[in-house]
DNA sequence: CTGAAAGCGCTAACAG
DNA sequence: CTGTTAGCGCTTTCAG
């Protein structure tokens, strides 16, 4: 059916040894047989069997992107985005890529499929002791958005810590004093970064991060708008709301109609992921920004270097921007 | 380094045959032989090696889901929900998927991961001669969202025409009389039929479609909230508008927003695929829901009946419903 | 720099 | 029902 390293050995007049070494390191061939070989490889359309050489060779040259997430997973817009930038970013190697949810995996270790990953970068909040079957079947392991002290794993975060300032300063300087902030059932690894943050620094501008119980609300819109609901009834209310993401801050403007508060004049608000709500609610909101694209490539590179037995930093930290809108 | 069929061969005493045998066909061997090899290959933590097995049997059992879309694509919820049920269904079978968009693909044409498909899935506008090509490489195709008249090929659709019908009627029972639509450049195909379907069930209730014109927006809420601020500020405005999708029903909401229009006192809004917009705005959105997992999966029975060389019908359509909210 | 030859782990006739 | 045997297409020593 399609040529083989046979056949274009018999073309080229080279040994099948030749062809083969043409193929996987040109340059240690020389010049005019390389020319020969690509030549006859043309006429006949031939390029490397990837299952052969995966045989041989005893490599795979495939990697998984796992989503640990127990509900939505691809369908949470911020893992959706970083699972885009990787796939663009695998494609353009010569590596394979699978993508899954860490249950689903779990579920069919042993498969063959599940057996052949070389590599796995693991999205949201991993569990250790996945981790550590990994690492024992030498499989390597790039964590994204997560970090996993006790472990020597690179791992690529976005800066939490900076978007919370950007956001907070800018509520400041648009001359908010009282800031609450809502924050909800997400990755504990996400809420703890965020919720230090705003406590740090709001106490660094020496304003009271305490005035208001920092809610913990389900992740819900309708959960959101509930609490921020009984948050904005009390005769002391904030005049500005920091949402711990774009779905609770969503819920806010929600709550805020609903009491006939307007904003941004009597309530600010702000979210976190500059998701597509932003630009669908009225007024839209101001939002950080998280480089998703970043993320997933550097995620991918991270992963490939540990594959090449390259030296690998263990911390890349992605930069946040705030995106400022008619909330605030 | 892993078990291989010599060793379990050698464990359980029979020969290497018998055990290819009876991990490929449990049934052609003798019940107690069965028995031992599953036993030993236990012992042995033995699981066939797919690459070889690929290697003889000349099939790689790979498929392919492509997104035939521009812009956003697995960011685009309604694909992001089909792609997932795709993963889960395509992860309960013995066939591995890889998940791209139709660009990246013909980018990459001719790489080794892409010779190696043996059947894809397109969802969305995929291009005729894209499919001439898989079809001259004997790659068996599905379409899912799309149909393609003059090719012979199975396709999952979901019932545009009836979810129209569905949020029509309700408009009407609602008494509503004046039912403007909104589209927007999306899919030719999904334009078409709903905008068809609109039409026709108008008439059939002896509403005339034509009192407004069917405004063609760009497919963003800024560029529906415009158009729809347009039409509502006609002194013969509408008291109901049905959005070709949600992003465009947002802006529907947006624009009743700022012209002080009282939803749905004023004026309904109705959507289309119930995403997670619905539940973002304020009031929550009425919308037609799409079953997308369940096309996600038919797309991939299809594909796997297609594959087996099974009987398989050429069209499938998946119910649609309508979830009835706040906006109407 | 190039060629000959020995497999990688598995399956599919073909016999028995 | 089971065993023997010949590859699948490629890489990789080991010689030359």
């Amino acid at each position: 059916m399609n040529a083989t390293i046979y056949d274009v050995s018999r073309l080229s007049g080279v040994s099948t040894a030749t062809v083969s070494r043409t193929f996987s390191d040109p340059d240690r061939v020389r010049d005019s047989t390389r020319q020969k070989v690509f030549e006859a490889a043309e006429i006949l359309h031939y390029s490397p069997n990837a299952i052969a050489r995966a045989m041989v060779r005893q490599r795979t040259d495939k990697i998984a992107f796992l989503i640990c997430k127990k509900d939505a997973t691809i369908l949470d817009e911020f893992y959706a985005r970083i699972c885009e930038s990787i796939m663009r970013r695998t494609m353009q190697s010569d590596r394979q890529l699978v993508i899954s949810t860490a249950s689903d995996w779990a579920q069919a270790a042993g498969t063959a499929q599940n057996k052949q990953v070389e590599g796995v970068i693991l999205g949201g909040s991993a569990q250790a002791d996945m981790v550590s079957e990994f690492q024992s079947k030498r499989v390597a392991v790039v964590l994204v958005n997560n970090r996993m002290p006790g472990f020597d794993l690179p791992c690529v975060l976005s800066d939490e810590y900076g978007g919370i300032r950007l956001a907070v300063e800018h509520l400041i300087q648009r001359g908010r004093r009282s800031i609450a902030m809502i924050a909800g059932r997400f990755s504990p690894y996400i809420v703890g970064e965020r919720y230090n943050a705003f406590l740090q620094i709001m106490e660094e501008h020496g304003l009271d991060a305490g005035a208001y119980p920092v809610a913990m609300c389900d992740p819900t819109v309708e959960s959101a708008a509930r609490m921020a609901q009984e948050l904005l009834s009390r005769k002391d209310r904030p005049d500005a709301v920091l949402g711990i993401n774009d779905v609770i801050a969503a819920g806010v403007l929600k709550a805020a109609l609903r009491l006939g508060l307007k904003v941004p004049d009597d309530l600010a608000v702000v979210g976190f992921d500059d998701s597509t709500i932003c630009g669908m609610v009225e007024p839209e909101l101001t939002s950080v920004h998280i480089n998703c694209r970043l993320i997933g490539e550097l995620g991918v590179d991270r992963l490939h270097a540990l594959l090449n037995g390259e030296e690998c930093p263990p911390v890349t930290v992605v930069p946040a921007e705030l995106r400022i809108r008619g909330s605030s």
